[in-house]
DNA sequence: ATTAATCCAGTTTTT
DNA sequence: CTGGATTAAT
C-alpha cells in the first residue's frame, strides 16, 4: 500500500477530497512519496488510470513516480496514467488527434527564424539598435512563456521601452516564421503548449485529477493550459523556495497566489526533512530566510546526527580547487555514483571534468547536449526524421551539404528540383522521377541592380560525366543531375544518398536503421569527411592517430544512440523522445557533475557546491538581465539541500586563465561560513 | 553569388 | 571546441 508509509502530513495530502490541493513540500520532506501515494489513493477510489494526469518537470522524474506506481499495482494500471512533462504530455495528445507534428531541435528553428530575419531591413531613426535575430527569437519565447493576456507590443513595452517601435517589424518576422513553420509542419516546444491550447478548444478531456510536481515552476503558459483541461481536481506540489526557472518565465505568483485564485482550495505542508543532516538543514534555513518569507515554514529535523558539519574550502586559484575536490572524492568512502559537485554555470565543469580525468575519476555530465550535438548523431538523426517526413527540407539540406561542392544554395536547388519531378514529394522525385520535367531547376529569384527583380534560368550542365559509373538507370536518367555546378563528386554523393534512401525505405524499427545506416557508403563518407577534418592539424597535415581515435569516438557515439534506440519501435516517436528528453541522458557512470538546475529533485550523500564566488554564484550578468538575488538565493538552496551526510562548499579567489580576482558569495556570509570582516 | 578555408571570440539556467 | 564572421577562390 503506497499509503501506509507516509508520515500524518502526508497522508493527510495524499487523502484529500478532490478539489483544489496545493501542497508545499520543502526540499527532502518526501514529496515524491505522497505524489505517489495520491495516485494510490485516487486509484483505490475506483478512478481509472487514463482519467489521471501527472505531470512533472522532467520525463525522467515522471517515468520513475510510474515505476513507483507499478510496484503496489500492476504495470498496465501504472502506464495508462497519462504522465510527463508538459511537453512530452501535449506532444503525445497533439499526436492523438492526428495534427500533424515534426518536432525540431530548438537550435534548428532559432537557424530558420533567422534566416527569415536577416531579409529584413530596418530604417534606424533612433540610435536604438533592434535586436538581432537570435535574441528576438529567444524573447518572443519568454513572451509566449511568461504572459498573460498582453500584445506582445505592451509585454515589449514593458521588458524595454526603446524596443517597441520596432515590434512591427519584429511581429512580421514572427508572422513569416510561422506560416513557415506551418508549411513545413515544423513545431518547436513552445508550438507544443500553444498548439495544445487550441486543441483545448476543440477536444474536451476528462481528467479528474491533475497532479503538477513541481508548482513552482509552472509559468502562465503551462497555468493556462492546466486550466485549459478543466480538471475535476487539481493536485499540486511544489516549494517556492526552489522556484528556479524565472528566465523561462515560471512565476512565483503562481504558487503564492493559489489559495486566492481557487476559491475553497486546501493548502498542506510537508515539513519533516528526511534527507539531510541538521546542520546542513541549519545551513539552508540560514541563508534562505533572506528572502520573503511566503508560506509560513518550519523544517523538522528528523536526522539529528552532527558529524560532519558542512565545511567551507578555500583556495587561491580555480584548478587547485577543482584539483583538491578531485583528490578528496578518491579519499572519500562513498560511492561515486553518491557524490556530485554542483555548480551554477555550465562553465565550470569543463575544468571540473579535466581535474577529474586526471585523478583516474569517473565522472557523468548531465544534460547530454554534446552528445547530440555531434555531427554524427545529427546526421542519423537527421536520416531518420527525412525517412519520416520526406519534405523535411532542413533535414535534407544538412545531409546534403556534406557532399563536396555542394553548400546550402545548391542543396536547396536540389531540394526543389526533387520535388518538382516527383510532383511534389521527395522520395517520387529520387526514386521514380518524372523524366518528361527536362529542367527541373527551372529558375531562381535572382536581384541585380540595374534589371531588379528576376527570374534568373540555370543552364543544364552535363551528366557525360556521370556515366559508366554502374548507376541504376533509373537515377541516372534523373533531370536532377543537369546541376551546371553539381561535380563528379556531388554527384557520386547524391548516388550514395539515393541508395540509402532506397535502401532505408523498407525498414520501419530505429535500431535497425541505425543498424543498416552505420555501414552504409553514404554514412561512411561523411564520418571520413568529419573524422579527417577532426585531425587536421594547424599546418594543414592530417594526424593519422587522432584521425582514429576521432573514428573510435564517433562509433562509441553511435553505438549509443543504438542502444537509446533499442527501446522504441516507432521511427517517429524515437525521434521525438530523442528530442524530448535527449537532455535527460547522461552517459556512463562515476561522480555526477550538475549545474543547480539540473541536480533539481536529486539526493546524494556527498556534495560539492563549487566556484561560490560573488559574481559566479550568484551570477551578477544574469541579475542584470532581469534575474533576482532571490532567484539567486533560492539556486543556492537548492544546491546545499541536494546533500544528505556530507557538503562542501568551495570558492577560489583567482582564475589564472581569464586572470580573473574574485569575492566570495556573499551566501556563504549569510550561512555564517565567513564572518564580517 | 556561392563555397571553402581560416581565424576569432566566447560560454546561463531547460523543456 | 564550435559557430560566426571574414576572406580567398571559383
Amino acid at each position: 500500500m503506497p499509503l501506509s508509509n507516509l508520515n500524518n502530513e502526508q497522508h493527510a495530502s495524499a487523502t484529500a477530497i478532490l478539489g483544489h490541493n496545493l501542497t508545499i513540500a520543502s526540499a527532502g520532506t518526501g514529496k515524491t512519496s505522497t505524489i505517489v501515494g495520491r495516485i494510490g489513493h485516487l486509484l483505490h477510489s475506483g478512478i481509472k488510470p487514463d482519467q489521471i494526469l501527472l505531470l512533472t518537470f522532467t520525463n525522467k522524474a515522471a517515468a520513475e513516480m510510474i515505476m513507483r506506481v507499478a510496484k503496489f499495482f500492476d504495470e498496465t494500471t501504472a502506464k495508462a496514467i497519462v504522465s510527463g512533462t508538459f511537453h512530452s504530455v501535449s506532444y503525445k495528445l497533439l499526436k492523438k488527434s492526428d495534427k500533424p507534428i515534426t518536432l525540431k531541435q530548438p537550435s534548428e528553428l532559432k537557424t530558420l527564424f533567422k534566416s527569415v530575419y536577416e531579409k529584413r531591413v530596418f530604417v534606424n531613426q533612433t540610435d536604438v539598435k533592434p535586436y538581432d535575430g537570435g535574441y528576438l527569437y529567444d524573447m518572443y519565447s519568454l513572451y509566449l512563456n511568461s504572459s498573460y493576456d498582453e500584445t506582445f507590443e505592451t509585454w515589449m513595452g514593458k521588458i524595454n521601452e526603446d524596443q517597441k517601435q520596432y515590434t512591427l517589424i519584429y511581429e512580421d518576422v514572427i508572422a513569416e516564421f510561422n506560416k513557415l513553420k506551418k508549411q513545413y509542419g515544423y513545431v518547436n516546444f513552445d508550438d507544443l503548449l500553444t498548439n495544445m491550447l487550441e486543441l483545448q478548444k476543440e477536444n474536451t478531456y476528462d481528467f479528474v485529477e491533475i497532479l503538477v510536481d513541481e508548482y513552482q515552476d509552472t509559468n502562465p503558459l503551462q497555468g493556462k493550459l492546466l486550466d485549459g483541461f478543466k480538471p475535476k481536481s487539481l493536485f499540486c506540489v511544489g516549494d517556492y523556495d526552489q522556484s528556479i526557472y524565472a528566465f523561462n518565465g515560471s512565476d512565483i505568483n503562481i504558487i503564492s497566489s493559489f489559495h486566492t485564485r481557487y476559491d475553497g482550495s486546501t493548502i498542506f505542508t510537508l515539513d519533516k526533512n528526511y534527507r539531510s543532516t541538521a546542520p546542513i538543514l541549519d545551513l539552508a534555513n540560514k541563508v534562505i530566510q533572506n528572502n520573503p518569507r511566503i508560506y509560513e515554514k518550519s523544517l523538522k529535523v528528523v536526522r539529528p546526527e552532527r558529524e560532519h558539519v558542512p565545511q567551507l574550502l578555500k583556495f587561491d586559484e580555480l584548478y587547485i580547487q577543482y584539483e583538491y575536490i578531485a583528490k578528496n572524492i578518491v579519499k572519500s568512502k562513498n560511492k561515486t555514483e553518491d557524490m556530485a559537485i554542483i555548480y551554477r554555470n555550465n562553465s565550470s565543469a569543463d575544468g571540473i571534468e579535466a581535474n577529474l580525468r586526471d585523478a583516474g575519476i569517473e565522472c557523468k555530465r548531465k544534460g547530454g547536449h554534446s552528445f547530440f550535438d555531434s555531427r554524427e548523431i545529427k546526421v542519423i538523426l537527421d536520416l531518420i526524421v527525412l525517412m519520416v517526413n520526406s519534405n523535411d527540407m532542413m533535414a535534407f539540406i544538412h545531409l546534403i551539404e556534406y557532399g563536396k561542392n555542394i553548400g546550402k544554395a545548391i542543396a536547396k536547388d536540389i531540394f526543389e528540383a526533387l520535388l518538382r519531378v516527383g510532383h511534389g514529394n521527395l522520395f517520387h522525385g529520387l526514386l521514380n522521377p518524372d523524366n518528361s520535367i527536362i529542367k527541373p531547376y527551372q529558375s531562381r529569384k535572382v536581384t541585380n541592380v540595374q534589371l531588379g527583380l528576376f527570374d534568373d534560368f540555370i543552364e543544364m550542365g552535363s551528366v557525360s560525366k556521370f556515366k559508366d559509373l554502374g548507376w541504376d538507370v533509373k537515377f541516372l536518367n534523373n533531370n536532377i543531375l543537369k546541376h551546371p555546378k553539381l561535380t563528379l563528386e556531388g554527384g557520386i554523393f547524391l548516388y550514395d544518398f539515393y541508395t540509402i534512401v532506397k535502401e532505408l525505405k523498407r525498414i520501419q524499427n530505429p535500431k535497425n536503421m541505425i543498424i543498416h545506416i552505420q555501414k552504409h557508403k553514404f554514412f561512411e563518407t561523411i564520418i571520413e569527411t568529419l573524422c579527417t577534418h577532426r585531425a587536421k592539424q594547424k599546418d594543414g597535415t592530417i594526424n593519422e592517430s587522432i584521425k582514429s581515435s576521432a573514428k573510435l569516438k564517433s562509433h562509441r557515439r553511435v553505438e549509443t544512440l543504438k542502444q537509446l534506440s533499442s527501446r522504441h519501435t516507432n521511427l517517429q516517436n524515437f525521434i521525438n523522445a530523442m528530442i524530448l528528453g535527449g537532455g535527460e541522458m547522461s552517459e556512463g557512470g562515476g561522480v555526477n557533475l550538475l549545474s543547480v538546475h539540473a541536480s533539481k529533485g536529486l539526493e546524494f550523500k556527498e556534495v560539492y557546491v563549487v566556484d561560490l564566488m560573488d559574481g559566479r554564484f550568484p551570477n551578477r550578468t544574469l541579475m542584470s538581465k532581469g534575474g533576482s538575488l532571490e532567484e539567486e538565493r533560492r539556486l543556492f538552496y537548492v544546491a546545499v539541500t541536494r546533500a544528505k551526510d556530507i557538503l562542501y562548499l568551495s570558492y577560489a579567489s583567482y582564475d589564472r586563465i581569464k586572470k580573473l580576482d574574485f569575492v566570495f558569495s556573499p551566501f556563504l556570509q549569510e550561512a555564517g561560513l565567513i564572518k564580517d570582516s
